[in-house]
RNA sequence: CGCGGGAUGGAGCAGCCAGGUAGCUCGUCAGGCUCAUAACCUGAAGGUCAGAGGUUCAAAUCCUCUUCCCGCAACCA
């Protein structure tokens, strides 16, 4: 079982690129972990408690529990317009979930994991938080960003964190992919070294934040947020409960190594350090630490420019409402490497869609069925004997498959549809040099013609099978003009020479990439 | 000596971990084609891979130093 998890988005605004992001890039990998033919399990959701969601309800006047209600709603409306399709769903306030939590909390307890410190500091009353000495500026002092400060002793729960430190330096060291890319395992490693010794903080006591899990054997305290919404990823698998409770089997989704997506920030310490000893502590072994996929940020240094040209866009809702799901999904995993930044830049948005999605593949699939419609009465024929184009293009497409599987294999989205764009591209030099439109005019050639067409035709159903993981709808709809539906339902290990029949029938072409035209006022 | 990332033809990037003729997209210029979404194809110009030193038969790639840019302070993917 592959089971996959995003980071659960923090219900205290409204979600923006990077959370789109996130979803679309756990989304393709999924989709196309099913097209391998594995079995899969996709979770996502979101993180509901913790004291700025508390803060920001005041604030407005409502509830926690309205307010969350409310930006959820955000969240998964939008997942539902990107295409992005989740098994599990999690609410970090889902009463499921906070039984598993308490439930951890009371077995830790037990194992004498947890004991409860009287800490004393400074407190600011304003940010409602202690700082600590780099909070101080040059001089020394507290800014007056924090209010009021005052020295306060307050008493918490602490998590044994230096109990499993050893293990997890070691482990890191041993264990090969564990973070990806590998160079944050370095940064991970020193941030591990600073933090010996240090245990953690898990409880906030109810004068100060209601808004939380109550602790199970201590009702004058919530937990932590990082620490409830971590456990998000087996509370929401099933780690714990109840036969009925309608959750997944724990033991068939955590039957190997996880993976969870998460973007760089919340790898030290929360992911990276508090996760996996957490497990640990939990007496999760090594084969069963989930692997960290950590993807990189887009930054909006072009953005100047882009809100000039085109009106100020940065909300994803909008974005995919002016250009389409299609052109977002698409430039989401294209234009970044997995696991570095990019620039957010809207006339590469633009751009790549118009250059790989209209004019190479819309218009590949547009003019070969437009030329069987024409040419041959939309019957397609495997045709005649193969010449050395034939086979070059064939070969194409197998070196291209190839490429394919192992950049997807490797999380590698953009690389994965280089190597189709690279087929796509050949094939349409293959058009130019067999000259199909030349060949109806020669009645002798015929046989020739119909192989040529041929060609193209499955090239553009190999196509639309390996798409469909990032543009699901739009290689439904090349499967459609092929009129061969079938295809959506194919599997990877399915793909061979001579998935269309001889005789196939296919149907009229009517642009499935329509190209990106920005009017210019000038 | 804080940590990490980056510096590659006009723009944006890949390649670096596992050294071996510098690659992709856009843009520019010149041709070609007409089946197609003013789409497609071919060719060309343009880079001493930030700088210096070192290792090596061989360095964009490994090592050392230097310069410049970006994160690491608060919510945030």
């Amino acid at each position: 079982m592959f089971f996959l998890t995003t980071a659960i988005d923090y219900t205290n605004g409204s979600p923006h690129i990077g959370h789109a992001y996130e979803k679309v890039l756990a989304d393709v990998i999924t989709r196309y972990r099913r097209l391998r033919g594995d079995e899969v399990y996709f979770l996502t959701g979101v993180d509901q408690h913790g004291q700025k969601v508390q803060q920001t309800a005041e604030k407005e006047g409502v509830h926690p529990a309205t307010f969350v209600k409310r930006t959820t709603k955000k969240f998964s409306k939008l997942w539902e317009k990107l295409d992005v399709k989740y098994d599990g769903w999690a609410e970090t306030t889902d009463e499921r979930h906070k039984s598993c939590v308490q439930g951890i909390l009371s077995e830790l307890k037990d194992q004498g994991q947890l004991y409860k410190k009287s800490h004393s500091g400074h407190y600011s009353v304003r940010q409602e938080q202690f700082l600590g000495d780099r909070d101080r500026d040059e001089s020394g002092h507290f800014g007056p960003q924090w209010g009021e400060v005052v020295e306060i002793e307050e008493e918490n729960w602490y998590f044994k964190l230096s109990d499993h430190t050893d293990w997890l330096k070691s482990y890191l060291e041993t264990s090969p992919d564990v973070i990806i890319p590998s160079f944050r395992k370095a940064e991970l490693l020193n941030a591990l070294e600073r933090s010996v010794g240090t245990d953690l903080c898990i409880s906030r006591p109810k004068e100060r934040l209601r808004w939380g899990i109550e602790f199970p054997f201590d009702s004058n305290y919530v937990t932590y947020v990082w620490f409830d919404a971590l456990i998000n990823y087996i509370s929401f698998a099933g780690y714990h409960a109840a036969p009925d409770s309608g959750l997944p089997e724990f033991e068939k989704l955590w039957s190997g190594r996880p993976v969870h997506i998460i973007g760089k920030d919340i790898l030290i310490p929360a992911h990276g350090i508090y996760w996996l000893c957490m497990l640990h502590a939990m007496g999760f072994t090594d084969a069963q630490m989930p692997q960290l996929l950590v993807h990189g940020f887009w930054n909006s240094r072009g953005g100047d420019k882009m809100s000039k040209s085109t009106g100020n866009i940065v909300d994803p809702d909008a974005l995919a409402d002016k250009f389409g799901v299609e052109a977002v999904r698409y430039y989401l995993v294209r234009d970044i490497v997995t696991g570095k930044d990019s620039d957010f830049d809207l006339d590469r948005l633009i751009m790549l869609f118009n250059t790989e999605l209209a004019n190479e593949l819309g218009n590949l699939c547009n003019r070969a069925l437009n030329m069987s419609q024409r040419f041959t009465e939309g019957i397609l024929h495997t045709g005649g004997p193969l010449q050395a184009e034939d086979i070059a293009l064939q070969a194409s497409l197998t070196d291209s498959l190839a490429a394919y599987r192992v950049a997807m294999d490797d999380f590698d989205i953009s690389k994965g549809l280089e190597a189709l764009s690279r087929h796509i591209v050949h094939c349409n030099g293959y058009a130019e040099r067999m000259k199909p439109w030349e060949l109806n005019k020669d009645p002798e050639q015929k046989e020739r013609l119909a192989t040529v067409l041929y060609h193209l035709a499955e090239s553009v159903a190999h196509a639309s099978v390996l798409l469909s993981p990032i543009l699901p709808d739009a290689a439904a709809k090349l499967a459609g003009q092929i009129q061969y539906p079938a295809l959506t339902q194919l599997k990877l290990a399915d793909l061979h020479w001579g998935l269309l029949p001889d005789g196939h029938a296919i149907a009229k072409p009517k642009p499935v990439f329509p190209r990106i035209v920005l009017e210019e006022p000038a």
